[in-house]
DNA sequence: GACGATAGCCCTT
DNA sequence: AAGGGCTATCGTC
């Protein structure tokens, strides 16, 4: 039987926002995620589908990723709450706690652990996850987030 | 047991 | 007000 089957594969972009290139990585659902050494040469390669909606993103689309996510090798609790982070809506935010307690626990702070193990940070928006007061952490470094949150504030007030 | 991408309370200035 | 210290809380390793 043959699977309506997405093409797997691992592809490079660059990106001017964050001024470095970014890895994507299918295998039957989107694997991961990864922001490459700036000091380092890479080379664009363009298949995936996931990767053209990034472009697009990066160019300022409001758009809402469509890949399937393979996340089947994390924790329960993991996929949780990435599934949760995954529903926020472009350009807003949510806190730690209220993630918690979206997926009834009282935890922030496991929220945090589990999201800064994402393995595929922007398609699950984990960016959009902050503290109460202030920004919270991000894995990648917090210049990141800050930058991806400005690209979707700006998007968001230009409507 | 210890460690976090937290939050809240209670102090000081 | 704003900032520092302390601790309750909870999933991983």
């Amino acid at each position: 039987m043959m699977k309506k089957c997405a093409k797997n594969g691992i592809d490079i972009i660059y990106s001017e926002l964050l001024g470095l290139h970014i890895e994507i990585e299918y295998n039957t659902g989107l694997r991961s995620i990864k922001f490459l050494n700036p000091s380092k040469n890479h080379k664009e390669k363009k298949t995936l589908d996931t990767t053209f909606e990034l472009e697009r993103y990066f160019e300022g689309e409001m758009i809402k990723f469509s890949s399937d996510l393979n996340i089947s090798h994390l924790s329960q609790f993991e996929q949780k709450v990435l599934e949760e982070t995954k529903k926020i809506k472009y350009g807003s935010t949510i806190t730690y706690s209220q993630l918690a307690d979206k997926i009834g626990c009282g935890g922030a702070r496991a929220v945090g652990n589990a999201l800064g193990k994402n393995p595929i940070p922007i398609i699950i928006p984990c960016h959009r996850v902050v503290a109460k007061k202030g920004i919270g952490g991000y894995s990648a470094g917090i210049d990141i987030k800050t930058r991806l949150l400005e690209l979707e504030k700006r998007n968001v007030n230009n409507l």
